[in-house]
DNA sequence: CATGAATGAGAGTTCATTCAT
DNA sequence: GATGAATGAACTCTCATTCAT
């Protein structure tokens, strides 16, 4: 019974969560019928992993945070997922698919010049981010505990980065082919600066939320790629 | 009896230390005093310690895997640490001290104007990373490990980076008073902006180490950051 | 999740309890609902850790010992205590409560001379150690083990016996203002020599168990006492 | 190479022994000849494990404690005991040497009724306990701490206060023959209560030390053992 | 005579996971 | 659909003890 909430979340409130540490039935609305009351509880789930995973890392959040944060008890949360791990890999794939696939899919649609594509996949990830912070930082974290660690999570990281890489390297090969880039720089060393700055970019924010001026960042940061490739 | 090496790794080559899951009097060359013992002692451990903490993140990392890779038993490792939290802590102002302080010192020392120093800051930085990058990457790994997670280590790691921001900051705005630098960019914006992407840098160099061509990732952050303050 | 019996072991037999090293699913009735199932083990965790505290003291006896005497493991035990600490003052408490406060509440609560509530306090400990020998012990005992060892323990184990003393001496006060008691000891000293000969013949009764008659101790005890008060 | 100081305490003067933690060889004066060395440490050892053990309890007490107490290491610590347990063997004997065996050695050597050497017994343990407090206290604290531990000190403890037991047994049984005591207490009983209220005594002492005045308790358990033989 | 390094056995505690109800 | 009880493995840390120097 794994969970899944592509598109459950997108509208989703963040409750404000205040560490409620005995769950009450009447704690939450009670849902009518079994389907509602389960998805709720899977919302409330992934809320409350989302949440704990990018404050104190995954390996540092216990089950029975997650499922005191989402009103449930430990055994409440194992009925929907079936490992931590999967939990975790479940989470993954979902922001994946919203941060990276289906941006992807997106332009890959519409008739663009490599410069265009590239400039509108900035933006839509950019987007996604000032909207869903805790979701990217979930991936980027995730790459840093989980890079090298031998842990089945490194190849699921490592699958989603490598899709964001190759989207920007044959992008960028189809804009040198096209004489749009002028860059001597390497397509594979271009897509690693992009992906350093996009990494160190929600690292920075995140750690400095309260000093840092989101959105200068993200202008320098488009600025800074793009002339890397002029 | 705390830990502290801050010149004893110098030249110290790295043994490769193919998990020696148990240790034999043969496995290492024994030393004849007491005097050499302690060092080589500690060296291992800092050694051993450094490489897993790294690959596995701290938490990740239990003090037998740092004896097993240090030759020692659990207690042996004790007989040196407090506690496993002191050794992190010690390792990391070990690590500032000389890839921080040491690096502002000797440049603070220098008559150089705004931009030089940047330049001689971000060169060394470089330097050291190419030479020591596992003690760098603990600085990284760490702050994110830490970042949020109310640990004791976090108000250290803080500490550690706000000496880089500092520098960086007083340098920009030193540099735009005498108006070496032009850009309307805010100096703790640029700080940010430097810190982001050489923590984004160093990670994307680790979790690709074979992929990616280091030194022309360095070049490329080098200019980027210039051309963001002119 | 605090263990809380007061009223739960009234009359529940003490089972003999062989070192039941390793817990099988046979050596316990189990029981039919949750409910009792809890109460079950909180019980058995209760007299398990009375008994092996009372034999080996607390600090000698491992979480592990109490758990096999109550035919639980080890996270068995740790699903109802959070520290061995808490177990320790909880029943620390418990025993106070049964043996000293509700003992003076009883006796506060009838007409009587100072001369009989004295008596009557004594007749009440008297019976209650003749049933609860072990609880007594552990009070005495831990009074010992934890006099002046700076433990948290220290500070509840004053406070009980603070609460006896108090009494007596409240009780010798009054009784010398109604010219009952004519001796020039003074009240705290009465006191003391209380708590001393109580303490004393416990432990003496304990380690000579089956070669002192107890209720002649006792009858000595009681009678010394007076004498001393007359 | 067993501790042995019978006679050497004698005039001992208490060191403050302000947890130095880290003796140097210039914090104690250096005694010119080996053998003054061995008695110098190990005058040190007894005096530092007897505080601590009386503060702390046997178990609760390190040999690192120990030697820091004694302005040693560890290791020095082991030169002179091979085990802690011998060591505390070792002192237990001491004690008893002094506090039972002598003083009973010194009364039987004379002539007297019963009741005087009864009465003299316990001025000479009252006298010597007012002296040298630590070492009665832990003889009365080891006997709680090992009673029924099944340690291997449990024995000792057991037969030096058998010998204290056999004395008074046996001077309560002249006195009988010789119609001194009428009392009709089994004498056993009687040497019970003597132990329960000695040992009561000298806890409560020691807990309430600076609101108990030591000897009017005395005189009050004098005078209570006393009445009880009569 | 004494130090300092090291071991190994255990202690307390946490936690992912299972399962009967 | 969810709870609460329980397990077992792993983890951090402590400590009596040994031994080369």
């Amino acid at each position: 019974m794994p969970i899944s909430r592509s598109d459950v979340s997108k509208g989703a409130p963040r409750q404000p969560a205040k560490a409620r540490s005995r769950p009450t039935a009447a704690s939450r609305a009670r849902p009518r019928t079994n389907r509602e009351s389960r998805e709720d509880s899977v919302e409330r789930i992934y809320h409350s992993a989302l949440r704990l995973f990018v404050q104190q890392g995954y390996r540092s959040t216990s089950i029975d945070e997650i499922a005191a944060g989402a009103g449930l008890t430990k055994g409440g949360v194992y009925f929907y997922i079936s490992k931590k791990e999967h939990l975790m890999a479940q989470m993954l794939d979902d922001i994946a698919a919203r941060y990276i696939d289906a941006v992807i899919a997106r332009i890959q649609a519409e008739e663009m010049t490599a410069q265009e594509r590239l400039v509108a996949f900035m933006h839509s990830q950019v987007s996604f981010a000032l909207e869903w912070p805790e979701e990217v930082l979930l991936l980027v974290m995730a790459s840093v505990e989980f890079s090298k660690s031998g842990d089945m999570l490194t190849k699921k990281i490592d699958e989603i980065y490598g899709r964001m890489r190759s989207f920007i390297v044959q992008t960028i090969e189809e804009g040198m082919a096209k004489k749009v880039f002028k860059t001597k720089l390497h397509p594979s060393a271009a897509a690693s600066f992009y992906v350093a700055t996009h990494d160190g970019m929600m690292l920075e924010w995140y750690r400095r939320a309260a000093q840092t001026d989101g959105p200068e960042l993200v202008r320098v940061f488009r600025e800074a790629f793009l002339r890397v490739l002029s």
